[in-house]
DNA sequence: AAATAAAATTAGGTGAGACTAATTTTATTT
DNA sequence: AAATAAAATTAGTCTCACCTAATTTTATTT
């Protein structure tokens, strides 16, 4: 049986993993996670043992076959859950991730495909994120961000990278969504500022760490 | 903050209250949970504490109006759930219980009553027990079972007082639901065993504890 | 009333999952 | 290469929620 703590650390590494492709430290996981680096070696150990990830000095951690399959099913169960709180439950995409952390953890055999059959089997969780099917396959994943974008460019908002509600709240005063249209009308040279025009509108200015966290297609 | 744990408890001595109007022991609790006596006396500690119950050794455990209160949201939760899932991702009632068990335990502020008016207001179960409104009111609990009728007597079945699968999937082998009638047709006396009519069928024997698992309305 | 049985409680212990503080290893500067 | 900083690890502690075994209290028989 695999434990609440064991799950979200999975599911940690598999963001990590997905994320960057670097290397996966301790201090990383201990970073994402708000634990101590002390506690992370102390679940590296438990999850070696049960042969969800392997961990080596120079490759950092990275999960096994069946590591990797478990992750990817707290994702599709944590993504569906976030689905019905939107659409059944009238939630707004910014208080839906913290509840969905804990509904992902309920185990029953046909659960998630349930509620993956209830909801219409849907591809894309509300934050743009792919829902991985029940053989684990999931629709493309993108990985452009609005800080890609070159001077002049067009593009399109396809999914958020950061679900804080932080984040999501000021998306909402900005009136950007999953589906936006976006130009880049100005990088700024001195700390990559982004001056954009919002579905056509007037220029705004936000920062590099904003333009990280929006997820494009061009 | 109420851990998982102390809500089992909780809910497990609300029951128990419901029930039985008896002295609510150690012992019954432990027995009811499946835990040892000396783990019990822990965690009356605990709840006592947080001024969830009050128990003194001649009236036994009892609630205080904030653990009623609690307890009483637990449940709501739990029995919403359980609609949720036999109505909306077609479970049968033999499966349910379970997962609402879990499900319970997800505190979020508005959830239960965002559930609540998605499920159309349910007044009861799938099991026939009444669900708590938001102000702690709900419908009339049928205390009557069919232990309780005098032969000849004939009676609806309005809820269940077991909700283990093995006692649910009885009951549909038997082709009993919510709403069946059943006639008593005798009742024997050196064991209590019912002879009933399901629905004007054939005659068919029941034990003592099947009766007194089935709540009645006459 | 004394003996016996049952229930309640205490004492001490375990494993999970976190922590802090100290130490060791590895990486980066100077 | 030595010094310094950062990262990883170890050692020891804590709380929660359970356990077993022993003891004390209460109830039931004889
Ligand atoms: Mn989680
Ligand atoms: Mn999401
Ligand atoms: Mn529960
Ligand atoms: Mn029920």
């Amino acid at each position: 049986m695999i434990t609440l703590s064991e799950e979200n650390y999975l599911k940690c590494i598999y963001r990590l993993w997905q994320d960057k492709g670097q290397k996966i430290t301790p201090t990383a996981i201990a970073e994402s996670l708000g634990n101590n680096p002390a506690s992370v070696v102390d679940m590296i150990r438990k999850l070696t043992d049960k042969q969800l990830i392997n961990y080596d000095k120079k490759k950092g951690v990275e999960l096994t076959a069946q590591g990797q399959k478990d992750a990817t099913m707290i994702v599709r169960r944590h993504r569906l859950w976030e689905v019905f709180l939107l659409e059944k439950l009238d939630y707004h995409w910014d208080e839906i991730h913290d509840i969905a952390e804990e509904l992902e953890h309920i185990k029953d055999a046909t659960l998630a495909d349930r509620l993956d059959k209830f909801l219409g089997f849907p591809e894309y969780d509300p934050h743009g994120d792919p829902i991985p099917k029940a053989n684990g396959k999931m629709a493309k994943r993108y990985s452009t961000t609005l800080a890609d974008v070159k001077t002049g460019g067009q593009c399109r908002v396809v999914a958020v990278k950061d679900t804080t509600s932080q984040f999501l709240q000021y998306l909402q005063k900005l009136g950007i969504n999953i589906g936006t249209k976006i130009q880049l009308i100005e990088k700024i040279s001195f700390d990559n500022s982004l001056v954009i025009s919002i579905d056509g509108a007037e220029h705004k200015t936000v920062s590099q760490k904003f333009g990280e966290s929006l997820l494009i297609d061009m």
